[in-house]
DNA sequence: CGTTCGATTGATGTCAGTCAACCCGAGTGG
DNA sequence: CCACTCGGGTTGACTGACATCAATCGAACG
């Protein structure tokens, strides 16, 4: 019976996993159990690299537990920070499609569990369960949107305003409301969000010195932050 | 049998108009044709707006003919560009599942037809054709992927190379191959090139001219651009 | 031939990047 | 317990690139 209460506690941990992504949210308990025999999990500590760009990938990643930035170099060897993902997120849908090759790194920003999913076991369950469909697409375009509204501000924003946005931002995953304002615990240090955002790490340090001199924002230890007047930060 | 012929017309019309997009391409002739008669044909002016940010929108549309760009203003009434979209492509695919209202605006480079299809008519023929749904999925992850890197040239890239890529890019649908490079007839201005890619009007002027005294592109008419050395551009 | 609008070119100002010094807290070891 | 180091963060001075403003050019069109 040893055995049986070992698979009974991966099955769980599994089913855990699946419940917890709205992607699967449609799908019935028997069906998640499905599901979960699918599912392979695996745990990075904190800086290990979960995809290198270029290597081949074929699975669909759902964080189950940390956080996970996804990034890219330049020729400069300047890194570019696209998304911080964290518990109930997926990444890698990708190449469920097209891509072999991973188009970006993944990096745990802390100890992370992962669950997995083959290529070809979800496309089988994309046709047999329409409705997963709808979701991914949903959460596909709200990606755009977000990565459209990045590229606008970006273009466009001053940088004051792009960090703004970029606090307001990590504040919807990593912010407590207290009565004072938002309470930011950053998963990144200044250089992780300099390139975030797309500046050099000695400019944010300024801009948000600024905004503390302001008293929109208040600086209580390296990573974190009272956001006291949201209106005003963008 | 006037009205016969009238009606043959038009569902002709709007089967070219379902065969030609990509997310269709897996539908048998007589879905086809069932697809087709939920469709609404319009057409627009050069320079007409065809959606407006804020307005309520509920279909998905499918350019028939003609040239769209895709964008939003900033506080300033600055303008970015998002997407320049041609025969062939889908937009407003965000509000068939979530959105009430548009995000972007878009209007008409040039004189363009439409396909509009209504939120509810599309939602059930995802249900019905789960494959449709595959190759949205496919459409709005490299959509992704695009933004993606449009966004790691943003952060990190210098003004000229975010040229290059924007030439290149706008050379997949405007450019023909010649003997000596791509020959690019550009769908914008050189205002209209500057919000695309972020910068002052002024700049892409210099930079253009700096690339054709470079010998690396040449320019032939304010819309013409020839690409001599592709490799160097970006 | 003049008007108009887009594109180019030039001069100037500003802001973010770079380089460098310094600060500060956490370890570490004598 | 203190001196030292180390890494991350901040601050200041300088530089360079892009934005801005302004003048000019040039092609399209009446």
């Amino acid at each position: 019976m040893a055995n049986d209460h070992c698979s009974m506690c991966m099955t769980c941990k599994h089913k855990m996993c699946a419940k917890r992504i709205s992607v699967f949210s449609t799908l019935l308990d028997n069906e998640i159990e499905r599901v979960s025999e699918l599912i392979v999990h695996r745990d990075f500590k904190k800086g290990e690299m979960i995809i290198k760009e270029g290597e081949p990938q074929d699975s669909l990643i759902i964080l189950n537990s940390g956080s996970v930035k996804i990034f890219k170099y330049n020729q400069d060897g300047k890194e570019q920070i696209l998304y911080i993902f964290s518990e109930g997120d997926f990444f890698g849908e990708k190449n469920l499609f097209q891509n072999k090759y991973a188009t970006y790194y993944a990096q745990a920003l802390d100890d992370a569990g992962i669950c997995m999913i083959n290529k070809n076991d979800f496309n089988d369950l994309l046709t047999t369960n329409p409705k997963i469909a709808l979701k991914i697409i949903e959460e596909l375009a709200s990606r755009l949107e977000k990565l459209e509204n990045a590229l606008e501000s970006m273009g466009t924003k001053s940088i004051e305003a792009r960090i703004g946005t970029a606090l307001i931002d990590l504040s919807a995953k990593y912010g407590k409301r207290t009565k004072r304002g938002i309470l930011l615990e950053l998963p990144l240090s200044r250089e992780g969000l300099a390139s975030y955002i797309g500046v050099a790490r000695e400019t944010v340090s300024r801009k948000l010195s600024a905004l503390a001199d302001e008293g929109i924002i208040e600086m209580t230890g390296n990573k974190k932050i009272l956001i006291i007047r949201e209106d005003e930060i963008m």
